[in-house]
DNA sequence: GCCAACGTTGGC
DNA sequence: GCCAACGTTGGC
């Protein structure tokens, strides 16, 4: 089973609409190497982290369950859509989506200023200088670590 | 296939 | 709202 690390805007999505939704599809990803990482590194049943991103308090809020392989993305064929991508056609979508299933809310968040502060995330890839990535594998060493940190 | 321009991400 | 990093686009 592999551990992954998915962020959101909270303002779009948060943890708590997940909560609230208990699976929902992770859509707009219009980046291929996410793309490639939902096509063919991603199972149901691997766990992930919900990071809150572009707000407040920058940080891990929860951990939610892939619940499905990848399948195309519908938003990216509907016009009024934010990321609606003209040039997909449904005979050759370009962009893929997993559903997810929210499995629990952290007690309290792990901030990303926290994170950056333990010796033992330095080699996090999340905390990679210049890194964009939405979705980021997690080791399952950093995975444990963060978990302790509750 | 190079590379400049442009757009997006995301922390601060 | 600023700005650095970096992916994508499109002209040549």
């Amino acid at each position: 089973m592999a551990y992954w690390l998915m962020k959101s805007e909270p303002d779009c999505f948060s943890i708590d609409d997940l909560k609230a939704k208990k699976t929902a599809p992770w859509d707009g990803v219009r980046n291929y190497q996410v793309r490639n990482m939902f096509r063919d590194d991603m199972k149901p049943g691997d766990l992930a982290f919900f990071y809150h991103s572009s707000c407040e308090v920058p940080g891990i809020y929860g951990v939610m369950k892939i619940a499905s392989v990848a399948y195309p993305d519908p938003t990216q064929f509907d016009p009024k859509a934010d990321h609606y991508d003209p040039k997909s056609k449904k005979e050759e979508p370009r962009w893929l989506l997993v559903d997810v299933s929210f499995q629990r809310k952290l007690k309290r968040p792990i901030t990303l200023a926290q994170m950056r502060d333990d010796r033992k995330l330095a080699q996090f890839r999340l905390l990679a200088p210049g890194n964009r990535l939405s979705v980021i594998p997690v080791g399952k060493e950093h995975w444990e670590h963060i978990l302790s940190l509750e």
